[in-house]
DNA sequence: TATGAATGAGCGTTCATTCAT
DNA sequence: TATGAATGAACGCTCATTCAT
């Protein structure tokens, strides 16, 4: 049920996926779904939870928290694991919390918080990733670790949308690359 | 009535605008609306054509290509004028076409174009004004013109998904300027 | 709601026919009728398979299998039978699948297969009686069975059609006795 | 204007014939249409009125009335004329009469009063053919002519539906030929 | 917990007709 | 005569939500 709306919000955005879309896909009833949920709202939250959990398990712990690369190699992994997630949906969806960002920031308090604290914690994992980087002379000690992190991250989002637009994974690899070369020293 | 419908659109993007808010914002009954268009679908092209034609004027033509600033400061003048038009819109909408690629840009083939054929202008020109920059020494030499456009450009669409997820212009701003920044010679 | 469809199909045909009259004639609510059907047409399409039932039961069976009675005393009974149904209607509303066929025959390929099985069948139960008829003498032995049997079908048709024109039922009498008058021996 | 409607009542019937359809098969402008037709409806009566007297002088005068031909004769080029008829509109419209008897025979008075003429009509000359055909002892002495008139009168009309619901042209010329055949001597 | 059936509000669209010029 | 623009009333359909069991 909520692996479905999970997709679905991937697949389609919030408002365009419909409760009988999530009934489809996980073989829920109707009235069942509300019995769980109170609304189409309140299941779409706990997607939004278990998508940011997942973030922070396979993004923020496993990449750029891996002490066996160096500062780096994380950022490339990072790279690599967007683009290879960017390709598994057929460079069709891009990135949900991007997306989200677009369709609901300024309608949606509920969203608009959870975003807000998503970007905010993803900002400072980069943040500590270009701080060691700076300590160990991978980047350049002139940048602001906190500056270059958001830079980072809206690069990240921008990227995204690009690819979408272009319909290319290639794009989306080419201005993930292009920052981190350029605060490389 | 285009006017509506461009209002709409960037409140609310497409598929949340409706008809009916058209025909209250513009004051036209719903049969004469579509005795001019002849359909929701074919107003809001229309409506994106109009756009277009204001950011190649506003944007490109009195900013990018205007001779009289160095290119560094026409870059300057470029953030400037973004921040100020996310202000206006009271921080809330964003910007439109970023918007639209995250809502249409794999559901909607005239959109879809439209938005590729935007983006790549759009980092054409971009790509004039660093050439020019890195001739005249403003930008480094070791940068190359198309790659630092589109970094640019998706860096400009993060920072307005940014800039509303933290309802703050000043991150539009800053992230706007870290780039053109550490280009810069 | 099933009922409220054939009587309305019955009234003004297809397409005359709104589902906001099924919904006033069969109280029921337009999402609802949406939860039991999922359009207009696959409502129109059970009222259709449930009349041809009630065809098969009334006529086939009843009338046209009825060992009781000889051929011909069939044959007479159907025409009463189609006289009464026609004046029961007010001589408003003629046969329905006569009237599906001029309105949809050529626009709507499930009615046009439908109604041509059914005008085949309608052709095959009469073909037998005929049959049956010549073998017993009631009927010419120079006429076809298949033929008679044809012509008999397009009888009816035309006969009710010309009733509806003459709002007359006699007329629709009239010219079923005709050929059944004109084939027997 | 008026072959325009004439040739979409053929295709669609009365309510399926939108104003707009009219306006585009003829150029004309909506708003000018209404200047000479205070209404669809009018349209159609005048259409309908045109139709008429093409019937008029291309069947009842040059078929019916051709006193160079016996009656059976007349009869039998009846029946060829009403199949090529058939067959130019690709088997796909039957008979317009018919067609507007089963769409508005008890809907619409002008239309029903001016059906109502035309079958009138229709029978009477075929009544007269009959009675010549009899005279002549073509047809048998024992029918009677009137009754013969209406029947094979609505025998076309069935068969033209028939012929609609069967897609085939053979089907309609097979009962035309039945009755003249059975009432010959 | 789970289900089938119901509901109100709204959406994009069509159509015959009228109005001002 | 002719035109572009306007209008009210419907129409087929969707969606999030609720109710009775």
């Amino acid at each position: 049920m909520i692996d479905a709306a999970i997709a679905l919000m991937r697949e389609k955005g919030y408002h365009h996926m419909t409760v009988d879309d999530i009934l489809e896909k996980s073989g829920v009833k109707k009235s069942n779904f509300y019995y769980h949920y109170e609304s189409k709202e309140a299941c779409a939250m706990a997607a939004f939870d278990a998508m940011l959990e997942k973030v922070d398990e396979e993004i923020w712990q496993k990449i750029l928290s891996n002490k066996s690369l160096s500062p780096k190699e994380r950022l490339e992994q990072l790279a690599e694991f967007l683009v290879k997630q960017f390709e598994s949906g057929g460079g069709k969806t891009g990135d949900v919390f991007g997306n989200l960002t677009a369709e609901l920031a300024d309608r949606h308090s509920f969203f608009q918080e959870k975003l807000n604290d998503y970007f905010i914690r993803y900002a400072s994992h980069l943040e500590g990733v270009i701080q060691e980087g700076i300590d160990e002379d991978e980047f350049r000690q002139s940048i602001i670790p906190r500056e270059a992190a958001e830079a980072i991250l809206s690069q990240i989002q921008g990227a995204y949308l690009l690819a979408r637009a272009y319909q290319d994974p290639a794009a989306l690899r080419r201005n993930l690359e292009f920052l981190v070369g350029i605060i490389s020293s």
